[in-house]
Order: C-alpha cells, then structure tokens, then sequence
DNA sequence: ACAATATGTCAAATATATCTTGCAAAATAT
DNA sequence: ATATTTTGCAAGATATATTTGACATATTGT
C-alpha cells in the first residue's frame, strides 16, 4: 500500500524526493518506489530517512492494519 | 550493535532463535545475526518480528542515540 | 502557452539480504 | 559428567533491494 505518512512528512519539510534521497544517500526511485508502495525497504535506510524527517518508525513505517509482509 | 531489545523480547515470549525464525518465515541464522547486530534486515521482516512478538518498530528497531545506519 | 521542475515507470546491472549446509561452542537439562 | 538443546560463525548460492540511464507524464512558475 502507499505510504502516506511518508509523503506527508516529506512535504511538510518542503523537500522533494530527490532532496530526500540525497539526503539519505539513495536514489529519488527508491524514494519514490517506498512512497508508491510495493516496495520492501531496509531498516538502516527507513531509519535514515526517519532521522531526516524527525520522525520515528513508528510515525512512517508501522501500520495497525496490516494484511501484507512479504520478506 | 547488539539488539537486545529484541532478545529480550524474545525470551519474554519463551521463545528460541529457531521458534522465532519459523515464525516469521526466516532462518534462524537470520534471527541470531539480528540480535548480534551487523545486519540491516527488511522492514517487512521487522514488522514480522514486531507481530510475532506483540511489540511495535520503535520498541524493538529504533534507537535514539543514532551512530550507525549504513545502506 | 511555454519552460522548468517533479514524479512515475521500466529494463538491465550491481550490491546486499537471506538461505543452505555444516561444524563448534555454549547453555540447559537429566 | 554427559546428553540435548541453543546459539555463533563462515563459505558459497539464491533472492531481492538499490542503482543507472532513459523517457513519459504531471505539476508548478512565469
């Protein structure tokens, strides 16, 4: 599923995908990949773009309802 | 570093590395690197972890005093 | 309307998470 | 003390996260 949180989180800071993945150190597709959903990111890397959004995983990556956890 | 959040989790649900690991659908090799730290695992596999043990990602997965966090 | 920026998407390549197998050390139970 | 279970660790193989490059569509500014 999208993951809203994210994006909202990233507009609120005013930063582009691009900036964001500068900014972690990865590329705006991947950003773009986690913010569309179907994607399967690494913890350093959602912790990494939890520190640039002062935000904490549970903020952006936990979901109550969740019905999909591919590994 | 070592994740003892998640061990301690762990053994508070009476659970071995090898219990957790069929689990959440991995090996329990992937389990003990985990704990020992020096492992950046998937954020669908936190989430398993974090089900399986009735926690949340900042219980188990985040770490105020950030100093590592390589993708 | 036009130009510039931002995002969606796709194929092929690379990096790395995870598996498999196996053995050794440590912990626990009998 | 000795079985039994649990954990640590390592090399090679597989699956998948991430990159690269390129193009199309959308969005925003002038």
């Amino acid at each position: 599923m999208k993951n809203i949180k994210l994006k909202m989180a990233r507009v609120e800071k005013d930063l582009t995908q691009e900036e964001l993945a500068d900014k972690v150190g990865v590329t705006r597709q991947t950003i773009g990949m986690i913010e569309a959903g179907n994607y399967n990111p690494t913890l350093n890397l959602c912790i990494a773009i939890c520190k640039a959004l002062d935000r904490t995983l549970d903020d952006l990556f936990w979901v109550e309802d969740q019905s999909e956890s591919k590994n």
